[in-house]
DNA sequence: AACTCCCGCCAGTCT
DNA sequence: AGACTGGCGGGAGTT
C-alpha cells in the first residue's frame, strides 16, 4: 500500500498484475481438449518485479503501463458495475480521455468494445452512457444466440484445423454481420462481438487467437492476405485486452502439434438464465451500428437516459436514443472539450479529493437527510457485493443536495463547462418547487424531445458555451432562460433534482413541496467573473445575514452575477457537498451580499483563509467543493463533492472519503476519493485532469495538460 | 524470432 | 472546414 502510494508506476505496475493474473483458484481445470496452459509465466514475472527497482520504472511509463488493458481497467473503475437502474452515467469521451491522460483514440478502442457488449451505449457523438453490467448477461445470451444461429460452433471445430469450408457461415444474419451493411467503422465492435460469440459457443470456451482471426477473416469477406490476418490478430488483441479488465477472459495458451498458440479462455458465464430479462431487454441489435429500430430495452434507456440527463450535460436530448451509427445529436464540443471542467477538479484539489454519493434517506425512509457516501469502484465486484454497497442502490443518486437540514450547502455543477460557475443557492424566497426539470413526461414526446434537444443545446450553449461571452450577455442569457424555465414547469411540482425525474421524488426523499429547503435560485458567476476555478455552490442557505462575511480583512471579490431560478438549471447536474453552515471553524467562510434581483450585478466573496487565487492551489480548499478525482466522477456519477470540512447537520450524514492512494488491486473498494492520483498516467500526472480543452493532438502519445492553463480559448 | 500491441496517420463521416 | 471516428499497419517493447 505504501508502496504503492509512493509511486503511481508502481500502482500501475500492481493493478496490471491484477488485471493479468490468471483467476488463481478458480475451479478445476476444466478437461479441456486442448491442454491449455495459464499464461502463468507472465504471472510469476509479475511477482518479482514489483518489489525491485521502483525507481527505473518510474522513468519511463513502460509500455506495459500504457496498455490498453490497463487503460480499460482504469476506465471501468471509474464507474460502477452495477450503476442504479434509474440513473444513467453519461460518459464524455474527451473527458475521460483527458482524465485518464490519454490520447482519445485509444478511448475510442475501449469504448467500441464496451459498447459490443452493451455495458456503454453511444448516445451522440463524444458522449456515451454507462450502463455497466446491468445488460451484460442479456448480451451476452443474445451473442450466444447469435453465434449458434450462426454457425460458429462449427466454425469454431474447423478453424482449429486447415480451414475453410465455413457452414453457410455467415452473413451476418443480423447486426452483428456487417453491421450497417458496409459500414467498416464499426468493424471493432462488430468483431468484439463475434469474438465473444466464439467464445460462447465454444465447447471448451477456448479461442485462440489464430482460429478467431480466420474466422473473421473470413467473415470480412477480404481475401485473407497474410497483412490481413496480422491486422486482424492486431485488433483482436486490442479487443482481448479489454474484455481481459472485465474480466471476461484470460489469457491461455493451447498446445498444438507445434508449439503453442496464444488463445484466450472465456471466464464469464456461458449458460444464462435464460430469464425474461435478458432477452427481453436486449437485442444485439441495440448495440449494432445499423439498429435502427427501437429495441425493447429502449424505453427502459430512454427512462435512464432522461434521468441521466440530470446528471449532466447530456441532458434532454439523451433520451433520445443513439439512432444509428452516427446520430450524434449534439455535438457540445464545448461540453466535452470543456475547457474549463475537468480542470477544475483535478486540478485544485492536488491534496484533497472527496467524492461521495450523495444520497437521499433510503428508499424505504423518505427523510429527506442528506446522506453523502463515498462512492466506491466496485467495477469488479461480484453483484452482490456491490450491491451491497450500494445499500441505496435503489435510491437513484442523487446530487442535489438540497436536504432541509442542510441549509449551507455547497454544490457544484459539473456539467457546466463554465468553469468557474459558483452558484449560490438558498432560500431566497421560499421554497419553490423545483422544476421536475425539464424532463416532464411530455418531454418524451417526439416534438417535446426534438424541441429539448433544441433548448438544451441553446440552453447549454448558453451555460455552458460561452466562452466567447461576456459575463453580462451569459446573464442575460441565463435570465431569459430561467424566465423560460419558470414559466414551464409551473405546473410541475418540485422534486429534489434538477432535471430528474426520479424515483427520488416519488418517493419523496426530497418531496420538497414540504421541505423547506429547495433552492429557489442559484447565483450563477460567470466564469469570466474572475473566479476561476472556483466552481462551487455556495450554500446561502440562510437568511442574508448569515451569509455576511465573518472576517473582515479578507479579501473580496466583486463578482458579476445573475440569480437563476433553480429550474434554470434543471439539466445540469448538481453535485452538491453539504457544508455546514455554522461553519464551526470553517476555513471556508464566504460571504455575499447580493441584491435579490435577476439582474446582473455583483456580489462580493470573501473567503477566509483562503484566498481565490488559492484556486490552482492543491490545497486550495477555499473551495468547498473539492473536485472529484475525476470529472467523469463526478459527473457522470452524479456524485457529490463533499464538502469537505464541515460536520454535519443532524440529519446529514457525510462520509468523505480523503483521496487517500489506494492501490489498484483492490477496484472493490476503490474510493473515488483515490482514483485521481490513480488514474493519472504516469506520463501526464500531476496534470492529467486539466480540463483545458485541450485541443486534441493527434499526434501525441500523452497529452500533457497544464494545470494552470486557462481553460479557454 | 515470435508475440504483443502502442501509436498515430489518415480517410470516411458528421456537424 | 473542422471535428469526430476508427481502420490500419509500422514498428518498438516483451517474451
Amino acid at each position: 500500500m505504501l508502496i504503492s502510494a509512493a509511486s503511481p508506476d508502481i500502482r500501475d505496475r500492481e493493478m496490471r498484475k491484477v488485471l493479468f493474473r490468471p483467476i488463481e483458484n478458480e475451479k478445476e481445470k476444466p478437461a479441456s481438449p486442448d491442454t491449455v496452459t495459464e499464461d502463468t509465466e507472465v504471472e510469476d514475472s509479475c511477482q518479482f518485479e514489483a518489489v525491485d527497482e521502483e525507481d527505473e520504472a518510474e522513468k519511463k511509463p513502460s509500455r506495459k503501463q500504457k496498455s490498453l488493458g490497463l487503460l480499460c481497467q482504469k476506465f471501468l473503475a471509474l464507474y460502477p458495475d452495477y450503476p442504479p437502474p434509474n440513473s444513467p452515467i453519461w460518459i464524455s469521451l474527451d473527458e475521460v480521455a483527458t482524465s485518464l491522460g490519454v490520447e482519445r483514440r485509444r478511448i475510442y478502442d475501449i469504448v467500441n468494445v464496451l459498447e459490443s457488449l452493451t455495458i456503454v451505449g453511444r448516445i451522440a457523438k463524444n458522449s456515451y452512457t454507462w450502463y455497466g453490467r446491468q445488460q451484460l448477461e442479456a448480451t451476452l445470451e443474445e451473442l450466444q444466440r447469435r453465434g449458434r444461429q450462426q454457425g460458429y460452433h462449427l466454425q469454431m471445430e474447423l478453424a482449429a484445423e486447415p480451414r475453410e469450408a465455413g457452414p453457410g457461415r455467415e452473413d451476418d444474419g443480423g447486426d452483428v454481420g456487417n453491421a450497417g451493411g458496409n459500414r467498416k467503422d464499426k468493424s471493432l465492435r462488430i468483431m468484439s462481438q463475434k469474438f465473444v460469440m466464439l467464445f460462447l459457443v465454444s465447447k471448451t470456451q477456448t479461442v485462440t487467437l489464430d482460429a478467431a482471426a480466420k474466422i473473421l477473416i473470413e467473415e470480412s469477406q477480404d481475401s485473407s492476405s497474410h497483412s490481413k490476418y496480422k491486422t486482424k490478430v492486431r485488433r483482436l488483441y486490442d479487443i482481448a485486452n479489454v474484455l481481459t479488465s472485465l474480466g471476461l477472459i484470460k489469457k491461455v495458451h493451447v498446445r498444438e502439434e507445434r508449439g503453442r498458440k496464444p488463445a484466450f479462455k472465456w471466464l464469464g458465464q456461458v449458460e444464462f438464465s435464460n430469464s425474461g430479462s435478458a432477452g427481453s431487454t436486449f437485442n444485439v441489435a441495440a448495440v449494432t451500428p445499423d439498429a435502427t429500430q427501437p429495441i425493447a430495452g429502449q424505453d427502459l434507456r430512454r427512462a435512464k437516459m432522461a434521468r441521466h440527463a440530470s446528471f449532466n450535460i447530456t441532458p434532454r436530448s439523451v433520451t433520445v436514443q443513439r439512432l444509428v451509427n452516427s446520430a450524434p445529436s449534439s455535438p457540445r464540443p464545448e461540453l466535452t472539450g470543456l475547457p474549463n471542467q475537468p480542470v477544475d477538479y483535478s486540478r485544485k484539489t492536488a491534496g484533497l479529493n472527496a467524492v461521495c454519493r450523495l444520497q437521499f434517506g433510503n428508499s424505504s425512509d423518505n427523510r429527506p437527510s442528506l446522506a453523502l457516501q463515498p462512492h466506491t469502484h466496485s467495477s469488479h465486484q461480484p453483484p452482490s457485493s456491490t450491491q451491497s454497497n450500494r445499500l441505496t442502490s435503489s435510491i437513484p443518486p442523487e446530487y442535489h443536495f438540497t436536504s432541509t437540514s442542510s441549509p449551507h450547502c455547497l454544490a457544484y455543477l459539473p456539467s457546466l463547462s463554465q468553469p468557474s460557475v459558483v452558484m449560490l443557492y438558498g432560500p431566497l424566497d421560499k421554497p419553490h418547487q423545483m422544476p421536475e426539470g425539464q424532463r416532464s413526461p411530455r418531454s418524451e414526446s417526439e416534438e417535446g424531445r426534438k424541441r429539448r434537444r433544441k433548448e438544451q443545446e441553446g440552453e447549454e450553449d448558453a451555460v455552458v458555451k460561452k466562452k466567447g461571452m461576456s459575463g453580462l450577455e451569459e446573464c442575460d442569457k441565463l435570465r431569459g432562460e430561467a424566465r423560460r424555465e419558470a414559466e414551464e414547469r409551473s405546473t410541475r411540482t418540485s422534486t429534489c433534482r434538477p432535471t430528474g425525474q426520479g424515483r427520488a421524488s416519488d418517493e419523496g426523499l426530497c418531496d420538497s413541496s414540504s421541505e423547506p429547503a429547495q433552492p429557489s435560485h442559484y447565483l450563477y458567476v460567470p466564469n469570466n467573473a474572475g473566479l476561476n476555478s472556483l466552481n462551487f455552490f455556495l450554500s446561502a442557505g440562510q437568511n442574508p445575514a448569515s451569509l455576511a462575511l465573518p472576517s473582515g480583512g479578507v479579501p473580496t471579490l466583486a463578482l458579476p452575477y445573475v440569480l437563476v431560478p433553480s429550474s434554470a438549471l434543471s439539466h445540469y447536474p448538481l453535485v452538491a457537498g453539504g457544508l455546514q453552515q455554522q461553519g464551526s471553524d470553517s476555513h471556508h467562510k464566504l460571504s455575499f451580499s447580493l441584491p435579490a434581483v435577476m439582474s446582473p450585478a455583483h456580489f462580493t466573496v470573501g473567503a477566509a483563509p483562503y484566498s481565490l487565487a488559492a484556486a490552482a492551489a492543491p490545497d486550495i480548499s477555499w473551495s468547498p467543493v473539492p473536485s472529484p478525482s475525476t470529472p467523469e466522477q463526478s459527473k457522470l456519477y452524479g456524485s457529490a463533492l463533499c464538502a469537505p470540512p464541515s460536520p454535519q447537520g443532524p440529519r446529514q450524514t457525510v462520509s468523505i472519503s480523503t483521496s487517500e492512494p489506494l492501490t489498484p488491486h483492490t477496484p472493490k473498494e476503490f474510493p473515488a476519493s483515490a482514483t485521481k492520483a490513480f488514474f493519472q498516467t504516469p506520463g501526464t500526472l500531476g496534470s492529467v485532469v486539466s480540463a483545458v480543452p485541450v485541443a486534441r493532438r493527434r499526434g501525441s502519445a500523452q497529452r500533457r495538460l497544464d494545470i494552470g492553463h486557462p481553460a479557454t480559448t
